[in-house]
DNA sequence: CTGAAAGCGCTAACAA
DNA sequence: TTGTTAGCGCTTTCAG
């Protein structure tokens, strides 16, 4: 392995002068700077980061922790920040919590004994909660959640707005008796329930109990969830589910229960994905700007490294509606 | 920040004892570690990763190399990496390389720098023709593609098989003019058209050129190719597709086409995604053990580390065929 | 069983 | 503009 030594030798140098030329360049004569390009090109010099770190404290890494990297929203967002991230020369560690707050603290001490420059988080609720308590020794950007009132840096979408709209526009389309399946585990499973019950209340209704559940955020869950509220002696005419996995439980539990969509029953979502739109009928959903949602993350996360006192800034987006088959007009029915 | 030294006063002993707490343990007597560790309680004192890694020459870090993450096999994979690789103490660096060799050249260097324990790589063609000549200073594990006769551990699936087992499985359905869309960036694309061919050649058929295609592994790729292969004069009345991606493309095409699956043409590919069990048809597949993928060349790679000398392995997993609608037994038609 | 001391490879004061 | 020097926080000989 060379070192900077070596370099410096080679070069006929000392190692700080090695170390200038290859820092930022500047104060160095240019016929020594030539030399030392050269000797790193001749040995194939690479410095040592893990030396660079410990000398400066700083890294050129951050950290990506979510629920499950294969949840597709988090699959596009980690796509973005790692794109992100590459082009302004850092790396990207990544971490999966499957919503577990414990799993959360080992990870973000982790981080922090990874010395990474900062850390890009999607914080179950609970640890929202306690999340002004902890502070990190490095910045954090929240996505896809939010966490009350602390003075953090967040990228997420309008999820009352988002699930408001979702649901006004299956009002709208003749559907009465909606139920809606939220993730237990996030702020943003509870925000898209206001969205629903705030739309259901504009028009007159209110939510049944039985028909809004929260649950884990996961397709087995959809899937059973789905099947009880198919079995009630009242079942729903249209389905809400806040992303995509539970979405896809649901229509497997719809189709096993040979109902038409949106015959018998409309299904809307949070999150396109590849099925989304190739099932006959395609799911309306409303699509988040993913990949924008990770790149600003990682933008944001970026400055706040080079400059840690600049003011917070939250950012949210909101979603774009993309109505499809799944809940097309219902036909009027007499009662 | 506090340090080992810190802990070395509070405890009242040298950092040197500390250290033997902290890293195993031994040679220490037992008052003498309750002590410490007491201190370290008190202090919440965690050792600084980055000084131990630099003084020890060794970090718990696992380099993840993949073409993109958000192509369900690689997602699984690294879904199973992490898992694997949490459990045995090991973070997760994960980098895309879109399938272009100077990003994987760039990224391999990263590792280098970075000084991880090791990586997980699934090469381009380009990058494994020339892999024995790469002489990493950490272990790798290849997964996914093969390397000709370089001494590397691998996990990869029988290809040549699996593209076999599914190309007869349409044969004995009885379709005969079966296409083919192959990822032309990876070995794995190239060993799948193998096994496409040799299950034609022993039903006395061989593949027509204009039908048997490599292409960007990709949607768009595969939407386009399966556009022109529908225009052709003698449209193939079976498709097999060597991923997802080009397999979501093709249904696109075939249904922007407005033909019938598997009446008019039959649609076979490899990988198990959301979308392959959820529209109508269900597409027949090869499934390959994701999970099972992850975790084996975690545990070669983490076993590789702990005894750098031991044999390498090639592990080779069969694929699972599953039969589904997309693929259902061709009517006997006159001609 | 324990401590002293060297040094991993690099950067950043401080001098010159 | 350049070199000298002192560590960053830790592990690991080597003595004792």
């Amino acid at each position: 392995m060379v070192s900077i030594k070596d370099v410096a030798k080679a070069a006929g140098v000392s190692t700080a002068t090695v170390s200038r030329v290859l820092s930022n360049g500047e104060h160095v004569r240019a016929e020594v700077r030539r030399r030392v390009m050269e000797a790193v090109e001749q040995l194939d010099y690479r410095p040592n980061l893990v030396a660079r770190s410990l000398r400066s404290q700083q890294t050129n890494t951050i950290g990506l922790i979510v629920s499950d990297i294969r949840n597709p929203f988090f699959t596009s967002v980690s796509r973005a920040v790692e794109d992100t991230a590459y082009e302004k020369g850092f790396g990207l560690f990544l971490c999966n919590t499957d919503e577990n707050p414990e799993k959360e603290a080992i990870y973000l001490n982790l981080m922090r004994d990874e010395n990474v420059a900062g850390v890009i988080f999607s914080p179950t609720r609970q640890t929202a909660a306690n999340f002004a308590s902890f502070n990190a020794p490095f910045p954090i950007v929240i996505v896809d959640r939010s966490v009350g009132n602390a003075e953090v840096d967040v990228v997420l979408l309008d999820n009352v707005d988002a699930a408001f709209r979702l649901t006004t526009h299956l009002l709208e389309h003749g559907y009465r008796r909606i139920a809606a399946l939220c993730g237990d585990m996030s702020t943003t499973g509870k925000e898209r329930y206001s969205g629903y019950e705030k739309a259901l209340r504009t028009c007159g209704l209110a939510p049944l109990a039985e028909q809004a559940k929260f649950v884990q955020p996961r397709t087995e869950a959809g899937y059973d969830a789905t099947m009880k509220l198919l079995d009630a002696s009242q079942p729903p005419d249209a389905l809400l589910t806040t992303n995509s996995l539970l979405a896809a439980g649901a229509l497997q539990a719809i189709r096993e229960r040979g109902l038409a969509i949106p015959g018998d029953i409309a299904l809307v979502t949070f999150d396109e994905t590849t099925w989304a739109s190739l099932v006959q009928p395609p799911i309306t959903l409303i699509a988040q700007p993913t990949y924008e949602i990770g790149q600003t993350a990682t933008e944001l996360l970026l400055k706040r490294i080079a400059d840690p006192g600049r003011p917070t800034r939250q950012v949210i987006l909101k979603g774009r509606l993309l109505e499809r088959g799944s809940s097309a007009a219902r036909r009027q029915t007499a009662g």
